[in-house]
DNA sequence: ATTATCTATAGATCTATAGATAATGC
DNA sequence: ATTATCTATAGATCTATAGATAATGC
């Protein structure tokens, strides 16, 4: 219960066989993390042996059972660690629709934590979710929670789309469309463009476009999403969305 | 060189081991892939086994080796099979486009095609381009050949977007992002939603919205698009796209 | 003769368990 | 004492090659 040091060199635990000397930052269990989530995302789940990852961490293979019980149990981290952000705005969002924000606007802000998330991960992590073996039963948990978040996708998709067209959606449709609209900047690091920049700005706001709002409440929901951005993450994360006149 | 008969019952060969009487209409090449794009979608490619195949066919692991070198070359031939028919849609539309079909109509027709393809595709055969193993090197050709399709995407929906906005807008970007949109398709199949039927009309028409075009504008270039698909398509495909009081 | 299967089998993995060992923590 | 590794190894796959066999085609 101690404060988490900022971990020293030396460790308990016999030392690994191949010492470089490298002394990394990350617990080994993080190492694990971070190794098998790059060769999912490279070469899937079933593609990539616990041999492969021991290898990248530089420990024996069978030392990887001492963290996990298996390889499922490491995607299944990974995963859980891949929807948790969105899911956790997600709750905010509701108990400020719609008094204290449009659903347009929450709808921009969820996309831009959405795409800020997917963005940054380390290695391509939402990536993991399009992996053919995630439809298997035992991965269920985390289908829900995908579920819950296309859900809320929908929502407020339904709600923002301009009234004319209001009765020709599908709720379950949109917030397929919506999600699939986000991860676009998935696709993007995948296909190792170089990065615009407005890339991000550009895939939010197609979500606006998408249900059809009009130019100026377009612009009306930036703003509002930016603020209830600034408000909900004041102190945890520099916006990397913030309006380009401000950089 | 003959006519390709409707293939009668008994064929040259040893006859299988397990003998279920039930004759095929499909060769066993042909059975193969279906059975292979039918695990490759839900085990993931490293995660079939050939013997998993096989077992699916009714034949013998080995077996598979007298019409393939190895299960690489079932993926590639599936992949192949899974964007030629886009693929041929661009020649014919690039002959055409500005002078027969504006942007916005070829747009919507080229969306409504491959709408339709991932829609009707058996074992949903749209969906292998996602498996990671894709982006190795083996699979370059077909990765070469989806890099051009999207390029068509980027330059229809740079060139229909609406002036104001077109100058904010990366061509490779939106190319991604429309061929995100069509392939939503892919997703509503996988989450196994029941189908509205007006869903892909839905996603077509969001490809239009996403580049920023009005509800006037969108009504002409469905128009348009229909057009261009009936004189496409008159006697080889009859259109699920069709407008609704035409059925 | 050709075709499409079969059987037999080699050799290379791959996952996971059991128990030993070499550090740090107290 | 606890922690995090190590070595040894069992047992289950998995891919692919070689060569035999049982149909049809001519």
């Amino acid at each position: 219960m101690s404060a988490a040091e900022p971990r020293a060199s030396a460790r308990a635990g016999r030392p690994r066989a191949n010492s470089t000397d490298q002394v990394s930052s990350l617990t080994g269990r993080e190492q694990i993390l971070d190794a098998a989530a790059a060769l999912f995302a490279e070469l899937g789940f079933s593609g990539t042996s616990t041999r492969a990852i021991a290898d990248r961490v530089g420990i024996r293979q069978q030392s990887l059972y001492y963290h996990f019980a298996g390889k499922d149990d490491i995607l299944a981290e990974l995963l859980s660690d891949s929807v948790h952000p969105s899911i956790n705005f997600i709750d905010l969002i509701k108990a400020r629709v719609p008094a204290h924000v449009s659903a347009a606007g929450a709808l921009f802000a969820l996309a831009c934590v959405d795409i800020q998330t997917l963005r940054r991960a380390r290695r391509n992590i939402g990536t993991l979710y399009l992996l053919p073996e995630v439809q298997e039963p035992r991965f269920e948990a985390f289908r829900a929670e995908r579920t819950s978040l296309r859900e809320a996708y929908g929502q407020l998709g339904t709600a923002a789309a301009s009234p004319e067209i209001r009765p020709l959606l599908d709720p379950a449709t949109i917030g397929t469309i919506l999600m699939q609209i986000v991860e676009v900047v998935i696709q993007l690091r995948r296909n190792g463009e170089r990065t615009i920049g407005d890339d991000d700005l550009t895939i939010a706001t197609t979500c606006l476009r998408a249900v059809s709002l009009t130019t100026p409440e377009i612009e009306r929901a930036q703003e509002e999403g930016r603020n209830l951005l600034q408000s909900s993450f004041a102190d945890t994360r520099p916006s990397l969305l913030s309006r380009p006149s401000e950089n």
